[in-house]
RNA sequence: GGGGAUGUGUUGAAAUUGGCAGACAAGCAUGACUUAGGAUCAUGUGGUGCAAACCGUGUGGGUUCAAGUCCCACCAUCCCCA
């Protein structure tokens, strides 16, 4: 065996020795504290990893190890996603089986993982398509199906729960509790008819499954949805980018299908406030609490023609709003309209369906709409208004009618100047109250969050920072509005018309949607030839009669989103192997929630939010101890391509690694030339972990020149000595301790970059030990030691090899985390700075426990002071402990 | 338009959270060594200056004995939302 350090030799030999041993398998639940993990999940692409995926695979890796030290059980898991678009688009294209690509796809992960030195436990891999995983993805469907919001118990309840109360009370008492409480507006559509007890009772069963879809949490409803032309499919909101389908970058278009969805509004409040319980990144919270978008305000009720509600989140501008608003789309269009207007009105609908949601609300757009000859009341002074129909206002957004008030919303105020409307100042800037208001000189809105309220009945005089709580109190109390909480979150659209997904396990019967029985799953996806999605928008899979047809009917052909599979992987692999139930109690008290979650931020408003909803819905029903799947979340940023680009502007920048772009780096090639310890050094060391950072081909070798530095410091410490130089064991014992204790606190907060560095600075100081004629000595003997168990979770293979070389047994990975000694790991003496007028000027060394006076006279002393203070007497003396005097003349 | 992040040597970056700016690396330069190895060892490397010294963390102000760090305004880049 050769002395010099070859990873090539070391590598591949620990690699099976581990694997053969099962050395980084968890243990079941016990009473040993536990430590879970976790990376998000990949899809396994046919390109392989990048150099940039191991970004976070080798951080994690590394606390993993950590961890097992530290005596924890740890569960590091690893799966894949592996339903879903790309697979299937690459299979087409490819005239290969999704199936077949899938274990291709996901094996050669699984070899590219192992090349690393990665410690997942490989007993546990997971794979979301295959039908011992997806049979629990339809089984949680089936429970989330089977389910409703009860407002009174705010938590999810079983349908039959509601069934029960519909044929005793109807529907009357839930109504009338979402009427009474501001916070359960969204949790039942509004559009949702009121029953009898006695109209339920007289219902057949397939009105009654009818009926209930209007609260299941998991439910089936006509909608406008965004229909992604490329990949021929519907995506959800939370998927669509300016316009643009997430994955395909195609302009989605607006379409009217029959879909699944899960109620994922009705956990809008808790979603909002369980967010304080995480340890997540701010950014995360906050795109989260945007997204869900809760915003207070009153619903208004306009009477006239008909009676209009609207929702506002500034009712204290009411007594500004001159006009009305309606979408295009609102029923109540064509009621109100009058004979004169009828066809003006009709045609600005069919122009409007023409539109694009994102046409329609486009900054810059010329405002355009139609007068429907209505007029309503503005019930707080009694005004009345007239009614106009705008593609502005979207039938999505709150009731699909606005009030408008010009003077103070600028879509408003260009509506209004358009068509001559009138515009009412009501709430002036603080720095204008004495000027006479003068709508003549406005050029735009002035959206009112500073000022006070003019010409507002009632409300005139209140600042605008407390008008909107007064008004809402006031419009109570004369009953003209009630309060009402808002959020912006819709439900989420779950079902896809693809092959390659979870098909969801429901039959079309006589009876309506009726769920298939628990022991009849999974519904397995057939194995067939042709899975090209339909320009019709229907599914594949209704071309399959062996699929389709049922005994009781006909089977659902559309599947699930694969973020279905991925709202509850991380429950899975707690008990991956089980087949009676998607895992065992016991198991998942123990492991979840996840202690530690790492992966890209982009799924900020995706898995990250579906995740909590199950999560929340799967407790409610008892079937999980927890609230939140994820108790820490790190992002770990981006890495580039190492080479430099110009723009047209002349300005530098780094593209992202891509094969269409043949700028892609491997772990494969990096760790043939350098080892696998080298790569995960680097990719500790190589930037801030949250930083987007270009790969730099030249820090690999500055990685490895360290590895061998460690490699020849404990092997054969007495070649190629250095100058003689002065270094005690005492510096050498303190500098061990303090390595520990940097080391520690590094890797907790998750700044690897500053680890590596530590590390390095520890080998530096061995090296310099060494020259001081240190070798052999006690101290000596336990820094080698020391060095070695820190470098072991970062270089897990030459770790081993220098372990087993210096005559202890195997295997260092299952070795004691070295413990500090903080009284060795102390200063003894320390330098102070000595500062005149806040700039240095000399240096003193003083014993760590000197006096202040003892510190300040000696810094008063020094030549440096002296030099700059003369023959003046100092104004001030300042001694910050342990750091600086600073002397001020 | 709103929200957020970032801005430090030639490069990646660090700075115990208000206390020596540039740790640790990369690169470069000079020298030593030879078991010619992606070697190793030594020294240097923010700018100006012969030096003393001065300047220096995107820009401009401010607070403080002391500011990369806190406050105000601005500029640039990136990311989210509209």
């Amino acid at each position: 065996m050769s002395d010099r350090y070859v990873p090539q030799e070391i590598e591949p030999k620990w690699q099976a020795r581990w694997e053969a041993d099962r050395l980084y398998e968890s243990q079941p639940s016990g009473d040993k504290p536990k430590y879970y993990i976790l990376d998000f999940y990949p899809y396994p692409s046919g390109e392989g990893m990048s150099v940039g995926h191991a970004r976070n695979y080798v951080p994690t890796d590394v606390v993993a190890r950590y961890y097992r030290m530290k005596g924890y059980n740890v569960l590091h898991p690893m799966g894949f996603d592996a339903f879903g678009l790309p697979t299937e688009n690459a299979a087409i294209k490819l005239k290969a089986n999704p199936h077949d690509l899938n274990e291709r796809y996901s094996a050669n992960y699984v070899r590219q993982y192992k090349l690393m030195g990665l410690s997942y436990d490989w007993s546990r891999l997971l794979n979301s398509a295959h039908d011992d995983y997806y049979r629990w993805t339809q089984w949680i469907f089936l429970q989330i199906f089977n389910s409703w919001y009860d407002p009174r118990l705010d938590k999810a309840a079983p349908i039959s729960d509601l069934e029960q109360e519909l044929s005793t009370h109807g529907s009357a008492l839930i109504f009338d509790y979402i009427d009474t409480h501001a916070e359960q507006v969204g949790v039942i559509t509004k559009a949702t008819p009121a029953v009898s007890a006695a109209e339920w009772n007289a219902m057949s069963r397939r009105d009654k499954n009818a009926y209930l879809m209007n609260y299941r949490m998991a439910f089936r409803t006509e909608t406008q949805v965004n229909w992604d032309p490329v990949d021929k499919v519907v995506v959800a909101d939370e998927e669509v980018e300016n316009g643009r389908a997430w994955r395909s970058q195609a302009l989605v278009e607006k379409k009217v299908i029959r879909q699944w969805f899960f109620r994922i509004t009705s956990y809008a409040d808790r979603l909002i406030n369980d967010l304080d319980t995480v340890d997540w990144p701010e950014k995360i919270v906050k795109m989260q609490r945007n997204w869900i978008g809760k915003s207070e305000g009153a619903e208004v009720r306009f009477d006239g023609s008909a009676s209009i509600t609207v929702y506002t989140t500034r009712p204290d501008t009411l007594w500004g709003a001159t006009f009305m608003v309606l979408s295009p789309e609102h029923p109540l269009v064509s009621r109100i309209t009058t004979p004169e207007q009828r066809e003006a009105v009709e045609k600005y609908q069919a122009y409007a369906k023409g539109e694009t949601e994102e046409q329609r609300t486009a900054e810059h757009k010329e405002k355009t709409g139609v007068f429907t000859g209505a007029y309503v009341t503005n019930p707080v002074n009694g005004e009345s208004i007239p009614v106009w129909v705008a593609d502005y206002v979207l039938m999505g957004y709150g009731t699909g009618a606005i009030m408008a008030v010009p003077a103070h919303d600028q879509r408003d105020f260009e509506f209004a100047r358009k068509f001559g409307l009138p515009i009412k100042i009501v709430v002036m800037p603080n720095e204008q109250i004495t000027a006479t208001p003068s709508v003549e000189e406005m050029t735009a809105a002035y959206e009112a969050n500073e000022g006070v309220m003019v010409n507002s009945g009632p409300m005139t005089g209140v600042p605008a920072g407390e008008s909107v709580h007064k008004t809402i109190a006031w419009l109570q109390e004369k009953g003209i509005g009630k309060r009402r909480v808002n959020y912006k979150i819709r439900a989420w659209l779950i079902s896809r018309q693809r092959y390659w997904g979870t098909p969801i396990p429901i039959v079309h019967t006589d009876d309506g949607e009726v769920a298939v029985d628990a022991s009849a799953l999974p519904v397995r996806l057939p194995d067939v030839a042709n899975y090209e999605p339909t320009a019709t928008g229907e599914s594949p899979l209704a071309n399959i009669p062996e699929f389709v047809n049922t005994p009781q009917g006909r089977r659902e052909t559309d599947t699930m989103a694969t973020w279905a599979c991925s709202s509850w992987y991380y429950m899975r692999f707690s008990d991956v192997h089980n087949d009676k139930i998607p895992f065992d109690p016991q198991e998942i008290a123990y492991w979840l929630p996840v202690d530690m979650y790492v992966g890209g931020a982009e799924h900020a408003v995706l898995h990250l939010l579906y995740s909590r909803m199950w999560t929340k819905v799967l407790y409610d029903l008892g079937v999980v101890p927890f609230i939140e799947p994820f108790k820490s979340l790190r992002n770990q940023g981006l890495i580039l391509s190492p080479q430099k680009k110009v723009d047209e502007k002349g300005r530098e920048y780094y593209e992202k690694m891509s094969k269409s772009k043949g700028n892609v780096i491997t772990p494969d090639e990096v760790i043939a030339d350098h080892g696998a310890d080298a790569l995960r050094g680097y990719e500790m060391f190589i930037s801030d972990f949250a930083q987007t950072v270009p790969w730099n081909t030249s820090g690999v070798p500055g990685v490895r020149r360290w590895l061998e530095r460690v490699w020849r410091i404990v092997l054969s410490p007495e070649e190629d000595k250095g100058q003689t130089t002065t270094y005690t064991g005492r510096d050498l014992r303190r500098m061990t301790h303090q390595t520990i204790q940097r080391y520690e606190r590094d890797l907790t907060s998750f700044s690897f970059n500053t680890v590596v560095s530590a590390l390095m600075e520890f080998t530096n100081a061995l090296y310099k030990a060494r020259d001081a004629g240190q070798y052999g000595s006690p101290e000596w003997h336990e820094a080698i030691d020391i060095l070695v168990h820190l470098v072991a979770p970062v270089a897990p293979h030459m770790a081993e090899e220098l372990w087993q070389r210096t005559g202890h047994a195997y295997s260092i990975h299952q070795e004691p985390f070295p413990v500090a000694d903080a009284v060795a790991a102390k200063d003894d003496e320390i330098t102070i700075v000595v500062q005149v007028n806040g700039k240095v000027r000399d240096r003193i060394t003083v014993a760590v426990n000197a006096d202040e006076q003892t510190v300040q006279a000696a810094a008063l002393a020094t030549e440096g002071a002296q030099r700059y203070i003369g023959t003046a007497t100092p104004k001030m003396v300042r001694y910050v402990v342990g750091r600086l005097v600073n002397i001020v003349v």
